[in-house]
DNA sequence: AGCATATTTGGCAATTTTGCCAAACAGCCA
DNA sequence: TGGCTGTTTGGCAAAATTGCCAAATATGCT
């Protein structure tokens, strides 16, 4: 692999890295349903405010969200909404998965 | 976020985080060919190849490619092809980015 | 200005990931 | 059996990620 496409493959990887986390799944789950700030996010994680900010910042240097300030509040937003159609994959992933580990006992 | 829930996103967050990386992105792209054996990988990935197949069995683990032993060979493909839809999002996610980049200049 | 709330940043320790080397393992063939 | 090729595993050091606390920043209100 050259340098050239080891960027292009760097590059994709940094945006789904940024979904890799079970925390920041759970938020994108939430935006899917429209923008909440970081406070609601939190709550709903149930980690530290800052340990949330900190995923919502890598989720928006990767381009997944966007973030729009409204009076002291930080609104986020799924930026491309495509992405939730990953986890109909993830589901069939899960599934086939689930169903070998029930050949294998049989 | 209670201990089910966690469960649940942790099951999708490895099945994703076995695709965070750029030698796994390149090696998921020459899989949607079809089949290669470790070797042919290595060379394409140009690293160890201790590295590439540990590159693989992570992929295994999480469900991604399926192997098959002919030989001295051990062949692997994808086994859920809808993964390489992922991709399609992944690249409007860098067109946006890019075009973020742009209107910054302007 | 002083205070309260919302969010981000700095810093750090704990954990996980990565990638190489060396060694082990597996199958094939002389 | 011995040697050769292909692959995996063990081990380890370097690098990256994670999550908390404390502190800084930003905004609104009195």
């Amino acid at each position: 692999m050259n340098v050239k496409m080891r960027r292009h493959y760097e590059a994709r990887a940094k945006i789904i890295k940024a979904m890799g986390h079970p925390s920041r799944l759970l938020i994108i789950d939430e935006l899917s349903h429209g923008e909440k700030c970081v406070n609601e996010l939190t709550e709903m994680v149930g980690a530290d405010t800052s340990t949330v900010s900190k995923h919502l910042s890598v989720m928006k240097n990767a381009g997944i969200v966007a973030d729009e300030k409204r009076g002291t509040m930080v609104y986020y937003r799924l930026r491309v909404p495509c992405i939730l159609n990953f986890f109909g994959c993830v589901e069939s992933v899960l599934k086939q998965v689930a169903h070998e580990s029930r050949q294998a006992v049989s």
